[in-house]
DNA sequence: ATTTGGCAGTCGAGTCTACCGAGTGCCAAG
DNA sequence: CTTGGCACTCGGTAGACTCGACTGCCAAAT
């Protein structure tokens, strides 16, 4: 509304015109670097910004007027606002890692051995140390995967433990406290009863259970029902968090890391957060763009974890909102690249 | 050395003299309430020290001389040394909970329901909650437990997960890349040949596989060694942290609350901090006692967990040194107690 | 019509001073 | 041995002042 002049604006920079976009990106470049309040006058001497210090001013007035920057007080410099921010992050080129990044991260999951969990420790853990930022890595769910074995086992007096194992390599193991007695034979015909009756299923698909009154159909729908009855610890258990200790670094006030910190405990939210972000079709989400009000001060940078052309995870970044985004979001990129296929060959076609 | 009198010492007070005693106890006392230096004055007027501030003062220098108290510089008050905070909790009269604690804590465990990791993991928010300090519990050890049953199962090409159950209702699983294709046939013989050679030992007692070369016996061979491999997860998963979002309140450096949180990512070093405590037959660890850098300016307190009267796991709660220690130890006590109960009826009677 | 240099004005941050008061150590009297 | 009194120390706070990094505005230049 404040820019009507009937000027030709290149397409390239979207809705502001090309020198206030220079002017912005330099005053989120610098804060970035800086954390300070930028001035008029570091911006002017600014490569790709041509114009006076003057210039730049009346420019930031009006930057200022369409709320992409702030003044902390009269006679200070400017800093973004998240729309600043993301304007900043919009108008990205996609930025290059440098090659010692590139290479030690291929160095990295070429070393990488082990179990899923392992997989997905370490490298949250690298994550962290090459971004200095809080990773967060969201495994592939369990939902879609099939039952390919169940047993049951008897543990002792009226006590058994069903366990079931399903088509991408995960044990879903559930205790069952039972009201009588029951003999190994009637045990292993429970357990292949209950196998016979999941077989090939989903433990989201719900199969009908025969509602006989022995023993054993007593076990078999105990059992079942038992393994139906989703855990929380199921979905928790997606969340792979490294370096939290970060947190105390990167955020500036206490207030900020409590909320973050406070945030990171509850996994299940942790889990809707990420997935929250990449329905809303984002990479990233910049202060309150993401409705978590404990994050408002935060950034969250997030790439899909693709297995087999499918989203079955996420990788993430937690940092300020003066966070390295160009950085932030090559390196979630490549890493969810490389996770994904490592994924992949993990649990193998089905 | 300063205290040579031959005069006729109460035994109850220990190395220092009654009055000693007394002026330390409200030091401390009140630096625990406020964090601030105490000086001669507010101690003077503390119930049960009946003298007047200059003895007070006297007594002080010989306080400090001998290490139970520092003066942050000339012209302040004193506050405690860890060796003062250690002569305080070593002094402490068993405290008592208030009943409103009690019956929450009774409430709480009275309607806890689920696997051991649910019980777990709200025990620890709840220690949390309780007593505002970051809660650390530590889950028994598997390492004890036997095989009760082994389950190869196929996944697809020459991929199959072997699942272990031990006796404490625990699931051990591995997945295996096999070198060449099998059949469903040979995976059932190789599961109970597996089943068979296991039952009954625990994983870290290994037994000799005979090391023939047909195909179920180099399946039977390297699933044995799947498991004899113990992931550190194993380890690691015995850790349940309620509340480290506290610690950003609890210490007041950001250069502690790095160290302390860098330490709790650490499942494994947590691990060992707590059973190194408890080894040492100690109830609390102030400062530097426990050797562990990171968290010189913070206390542990530690209760150990028993089950049928074997010492398990425990309950710690971590906090600056100048922490609420009565409290703290009531309620690890108490807590370790109920928690001690609660695990024998789920893991049942071996 | 824009851009620019110049200029007055604002305000946070740092420095210096003075002062207050909590707390000490010491000592002589009780 | 204890106590009140006294001189002294030193951190913290408040006010005055300066410095300098900014801004907004304006008149001259392009």
């Amino acid at each position: 509304m404040a820019d009507s002049t009937p000027k030709i604006q290149p397409a390239t920079t979207g809705e502001l015109d090309e020198r206030k976009a220079a002017i912005l990106n330099a005053v989120v470049a610098e804060h970035i670097d800086t954390a300070q309040p930028v001035g008029s006058n570091s911006v002017s001497t600014n490569e790709g910004v041509n114009v006076s210090s003057a210039t730049v001013r009346s420019e930031m007035v009006s930057l200022e007027r369409e709320g992409f920057l702030v003044q902390p007080h009269t006679s200070a410099g400017r800093i973004p606002t998240d729309k600043g921010y993301r304007y900043f992050v919009d108008h990205l080129g996609r930025g290059v890692l440098p090659h010692t990044q590139h290479s030690t991260l291929a160095n990295f999951f070429s070393h990488l051995r082990g179990e899923m969990e392992e997989v997905l420790t370490q490298t949250s853990q690298m994550l962290n140390e090459m971004s200095n930022y809080t990773s967060v890595i969201i495994a592939p769910s369990h939902a879609s995967a099939t039952v390919r074995s169940v047993q049951v086992v008897d543990l002792g007096p009226r006590r058994c433990v069903v366990v079931a194992i399903l088509s991408d390599g995960e044990a879903v193991r559930r205790t069952l406290e039972l009201p009588f007695e029951i003999t190994p034979e009637q045990v292993s015909e429970a357990s292949t009863q209950i196998a016979s009756l999941l077989f090939g299923n989903t433990l989201e698909q719900r199969v009908e259970v025969p509602s006989r009154d022995t023993p054993v159909a007593t076990l078999v729908r105990d059992a079942i029902a038992s393994l139906y009855r989703s855990t929380p610890t199921f979905e928790e258990d997606r969340v792979y968090i490294g370096g939290s200790a970060k947190v105390a670094d990167t955020f500036d006030t206490v207030e900020a890391v409590r909320n973050v910190l406070g945030l990171l405990e509850k996994e299940i939210v942790v889990v809707n957060l990420l997935e929250d972000i990449l329905q809303q079709g984002l990479s990233v989400a910049i202060g309150s763009e993401h409705g978590y009000e404990p994050l408002s001060t935060a950034a969250v940078v997030v790439a899909p974890v693709t297995v087999d052309g499918e989203v079955t995870g996420a990788v993430g970044l937690l940092g300020p909102t003066r966070m390295n985004y160009p950085e932030a979001l090559a390196t979630a990129q490549l890493v969810s690249e490389q996770l994904g296929q490592r994924l992949g060959d993990l649990i193998g076609e089905r």
